[in-house]
DNA sequence: TATTGTTTTAAACAATTGTTTAATATAAGT
DNA sequence: ACTTATATTAAACAATTGTTTAAAACAATA
C-alpha cells in the first residue's frame, strides 16, 4: 500500500516535471515512465491514459499557481502593502517556478485542451473585500481609477513575462544566468515601484478618471 | 515555374500559421501539408524535413518580430516620443499577430531547439543612436536610469504578455472576445501612460539613482 | 501453505509518426 | 515528336506513438 502509494506519487511527480518544461504534445508515455523510473504500463496503470494524467497534473498546477496569489489579498494589510507584497510573492514563487506560467498559457491555448473552470477563483478573490478597499480607496481619491482586469493584468504583466521569456532575454541582450538574475532581480524592485506609483500617485489633489 | 514556386509558397504559407498556433511538436507533417492543399511528399520535395521548413519559418518569423521594432528607433523622434510610438506599434503588431510572442518564447525554449542567433538585432537598435539619446536625457535628468535590458523588457512585458495571456484573462474575468478587446485598448493606454511618466517623472528636480 | 488481491513487467497491439521510393504527370527545350 | 528536367502522386518504409494484454512478482489474509 504504501509502496504503491509511492510509486504513483513518484510518476505524478515526475510527469509534473515533463509536462510542465515540455509540454503536453512536447513529451511521449515512455517519457514520463522514464522519467519516473518506471515503465509506461505502469503510467496507465495508475492514470488510465496520458491525458488523464495530464488533465490531473495541469488542475494542480493551476491550484497552486493561484494559491499564493490569494492568500495575499486576504492578508490585514492597507491595499497599497498588500499590492507590493504580491508583486514581492509572485516574483519569489517565480523564481521557483519559472516555467509554470508558460505551461499554463500553452495548455490554455491548446484548443483540444478540456478547458478548466476558473471563475471559482475570482470569487474568493472578491470574498476577501480587497474590491471594497479599492473602491474606497478610489473615491478617497487615493488610488487611480483601474479595474481589477487593468489591476490583475498590470501586475501579472511585470511579474510573469520577465521568467517567460528569459530566453529571448538572454538570447537578445548577450547575457549569461547570472546576468540575467541580477537584472530580474533588479526589475522586481523597478515593477514594484512603477506599479505602486502609477496607481498611488503621490500628488494630493484628486486623481481624473 | 511559376506555378511551382506557387505551391512552394503554399506551403511555407500554411506551415507558418500552422507552426505559429500549434508549434512544432504540436503539429505533422500530414497536417501541414493538407493545411496546404497539398500531400505529405511535396512538403518534403521542397523544404527536406518538417524540420528544415520548421528554422526556415522560425527565422523568418523572428525578423518580422523585430522588423517593427528596429524600425521606431530609426525615427526621427524625440526619445519619449519614440517610446509612445514603440509601444502604439508593437499593440498594433500584435493585434495583428498575437500568437507570435508564444511562438517564439516557447520555441527558444525548447532545449532541443537550434538557437537562433539573435546577437546581430541590438547592435541595429544601438546604432539607431536611441542609446547616446537616452544617456543624454538622463545626464539631464529628465530620464530615469534604467538600463537598455530593463526599458526592452519593462516595454515588451506589458505589449505582449495582455495579447499571450487571451485565453488565460478571459477564463479568469469570464470575459467574450469584445470585452477583452476593450480592456486590451484600455490598458495599451494605461500601459504606455505607466511607463513613460515612470521614465520621465514629471518632477522638475533630478532623478535619484 | 494456499488463496486472495494488488503491483509490476515484458511484449504486443494497431495507429500514427517523419521520411523515402518509384512511378507518373507536367512543362520546357531541342 | 523526342528528350530532359521538374512537379506531383500514391504507396511504402521503419520507427515511434498511446494503449492493452497476459503473465509474473508481490503482499496480505485465511
Amino acid at each position: 500500500m504504501t509502496s504503491s502509494l509511492s510509486t504513483e506519487e513518484k510518476i505524478k511527480a515526475a510527469a509534473k516535471q515533463v509536462f510542465i518544461s515540455k509540454g503536453f504534445s512536447g513529451c511521449t508515455s515512455r517519457e514520463l515512465a522514464k522519467a519516473s523510473g518506471m515503465n509506461v504500463a505502469l503510467v496507465n496503470y495508475y492514470f488510465r491514459s496520458k491525458n488523464k494524467l495530464f488533465q490531473l497534473i495541469f488542475q494542480t498546477v493551476m491550484e497552486e499557481f493561484f494559491e499564493s496569489m490569494v492568500s495575499v489579498f486576504s492578508s490585514d494589510l492597507p491595499l497599497k502593502e498588500k499590492l507590493k507584497f504580491l508583486i514581492e510573492r509572485e516574483y519569489a514563487f517565480l523564481s521557483k517556478h519559472p516555467e509554470i506560467p508558460r505551461f499554463i498559457i500553452n495548455e490554455l491555448s491548446r484548443k483540444d485542451t478540456e478547458l478548466i473552470e476558473l471563475t471559482h477563483v475570482l470569487p474568493v478573490i472578491y470574498n476577501t473585500g480587497v474590491i471594497e478597499q479599492a473602491i474606497e480607496a478610489q473615491k478617497k481619491g487615493e488610488m487611480r481609477r483601474v479595474d481589477m482586469v487593468g489591476i490583475t493584468l498590470l501586475v501579472i504583466s511585470n511579474c510573469q513575462y520577465p521568467f517567460m521569456a528569459k530566453p529571448l532575454i538572454k538570447n537578445l541582450h548577450n547575457l549569461s544566468d547570472e546576468q540575467y538574475q541580477q537584472h530580474i532581480e533588479l526589475h522586481k524592485e523597478m515593477v514594484s515601484e512603477m506599479i505602486i506609483s502609477y496607481l498611488f500617485p503621490p500628488s494630493s489633489k484628486p486623481i481624473k478618471k
